[in-house]
DNA sequence: TCACGAAATGTTTCCGCTAACATATGGAGG
DNA sequence: CCTCCATATGTTAGCGGAAACATTTCGTGA
């Protein structure tokens, strides 16, 4: 910085404004100060500007990695994909975090906040709990919840898609092709998102005049896990006549079940996703599904975090993004 | 800092000691200190650290997120989950980078090393080319190549997967079970990996004795475009024995194409991939694959970079891990 | 012509930490 | 008992910037 100044003739500090408020300067003295940018290929150290104004313009996404969940990786991804892109316009930067056996999540969340690794953190931990969001809350973390906490109001910022919402439709979908036999091939019990499913369909079953029949079965979102339920489940006596997934991926082991049962898609038996990932093009027929949309999830979440880092007071964010739903041929 | 000191009664200095090189230190003030930092909660400020030491222990992971392609979905999600778990066991941090319209890749990346946010540099980029590479191999900026450069030797460190012996060895496998037409359904051609395959391919079948028939296909990894030319190479009058695809999406789109004109696996048409990601799951009957163990890759990598950010000069990376065939029975 | 305030620029200090150097302490050897 | 050296700790001076304050410049209106 300091030659800079000098090639320009100016002083250190005239090169920190042309670079962070060019609008105090002269348009001469900018100019003259940006040439000499340029010739030396000047770029600003970030930890000393972080050390000196301090604020942190880095952004911690913290994945839980371990679960190997099909369904969690495309979702992840997507996520991480989304909030670099959105990130690296304000410049910002993502930084990627995972859990660390011998650290709690609030004991890792603290000390990165406090070792000014991170301005402010994104998390996605289906495993945290009430008492452990709420520890953190009132430690001065700066965090948005990727998806609800289990606890309702607990004024804490966070970002979700309606999956009740979306369940609802899809129930209502088949309840609407005539179907009074619905089965939920929902997601393992200690995803708050089984829930949510599991309430939509029922809330769907219950508004519906005449009487249905609804069984909720709880899978791992692996392949291996639905293929098995829903052998037995096709095989048993009271065969559902549509089926709800929690996942596209579990819509395959439908249609698999479906294939060696000798049961024809959509006739016999009804398929459609709440959830549609990059394993929806795999499906055949076309799979009637309820679109999330889950790549807002991170836009929205960032944006909010970068006005939190830059003290720009932003509303508290308690936001559930709509869903809607895309009719295949599997229905 | 100076609390801690305070508190413990000693230089400031020592407690910067304590956290770095502890051995220094007689095991009382160690001990005096280190109750002092706990009961302060004291956490060592990165940036400070980085601007008086000068060395950043960030590692920035780039990644081309806009080609929407499915195995490169799962493979970055690995890549960037591996390095990840790899960094925080060394104290070190993962950033996510990805291209950015307006910037090319050499600048990019020559900006985040002078700006300091990162010590160095994982680069998945499959279309920078060897001008490119000299470029930045010619500055400053710390770099590992996932994936090998297309010039051979250009004095760079990178980290790849034998893709032409997992090649060859998927080759050889159908020539064993006495295939003599085979395809290979290959990555795009602008992918390295592409060239690696058909060379694989090529020359197993110039080891066999007797004459094999080869036709080389090339489609996008996506399920939509693998598809369509199966369908037509299906159909067509010389259809090949074995397939050999890039991909195990690709691999399930022979599977779809054979159904559609029944065809039975393996009795009509023989089936193996030389990628196995998330997909390979879904296949039926259970695909034989050549396993990269492309985790490993990322280890690899993220173990280099952090031994050359903390100066332990750690000889050049010229690593080509190898692959093995997992025999499933798609053929 | 001159006071006055806004705009433009310079000076000082500090952000939190570590490298380099300076100093104190204690034990071995003569 | 003193020297000498290894070990343990303290002191000083930055790392590269930005905030806060000081100073200069300049146009404006009385």
């Amino acid at each position: 910085m300091n030659d800079v100044a000098r090639l320009a003739g100016v002083s250190s500090q005239t090169v920190s404004r042309a670079v962070n408020s060019p609008n105090l300067l002269s348009p001469a003295t900018l100019a003259k100060v940006r040439r000499a940018i340029d010739l030396l290929d000047y770029h600003p150290n970030v930890a000393a500007q972080s050390l000196a104004n301090r604020t942190v313009k880095m952004i911690g996404l913290f994945m839980p990695f371990t679960q190997e969940q099909v369904k969690s990786n495309m979702f992840f991804h997507s996520l991480s994909a989304t909030v670099c892109q959105r990130c690296a316009q304000h410049d910002f930067v993502l930084q990627l975090f995972t859990a660390n056996p011998d650290e709690s999540y609030v004991r890792l969340f603290k000390r990165l906040y406090r070792e000014k690794r991170v301005g402010g953190l994104l998390l996605t931990c289906p495993s945290m709990n009430t008492k452990e969001i709420g520890e953190l809350r009132s430690s001065a973390v700066p965090f948005v919840l990727i998806g609800r906490p289990a606890a309702p109001d607990l004024d804490v910022d966070y970002v979700d898609v309606d999956n009740a919402a979306g369940a609802h439709m899809a129930a209502q979908h088949l309840l609407n092709k005539g179907h009074r036999d619905i089965a939920l091939l929902n997601a393992p019990k200690f995803m708050t998102l089984s829930e949510d499913l599991r309430s939509g369909v029922q809330r769907a079953c219950q508004e519906q005049g005449e009487p249905v029949r609804f069984t909720e079965i709880h899978s791992e979102l692996t392949y291996k896990s639905g293929l098995e339920i829903m052998r037995r489940l096709i095989a048993s006596d009271n065969r559902p006549t549509g089926i709800i997934t929690a996942d596209d991926l579990l819509a395959l082991t439908v249609k698999r079940a479906a294939d060696e049962a000798r049961l024809r898609i959509p006739e016999d038996i009804a398929v459609i996703s709440t959830f549609a990932s990059g394993w929806y093009d795999v499906m055949e027929p076309e799979l009637t599904h309820v679109d999330t949309g889950f790549e807002r999830i991170g836009i929205v979440a960032a944006e909010h975090m970068m006005k939190v880092i830059l003290k720009k007071n932003p509303p508290p964010l308690r936001t559930v993004l709509d869903v809607k739903l895309t009719e295949g041929k599997s229905t």
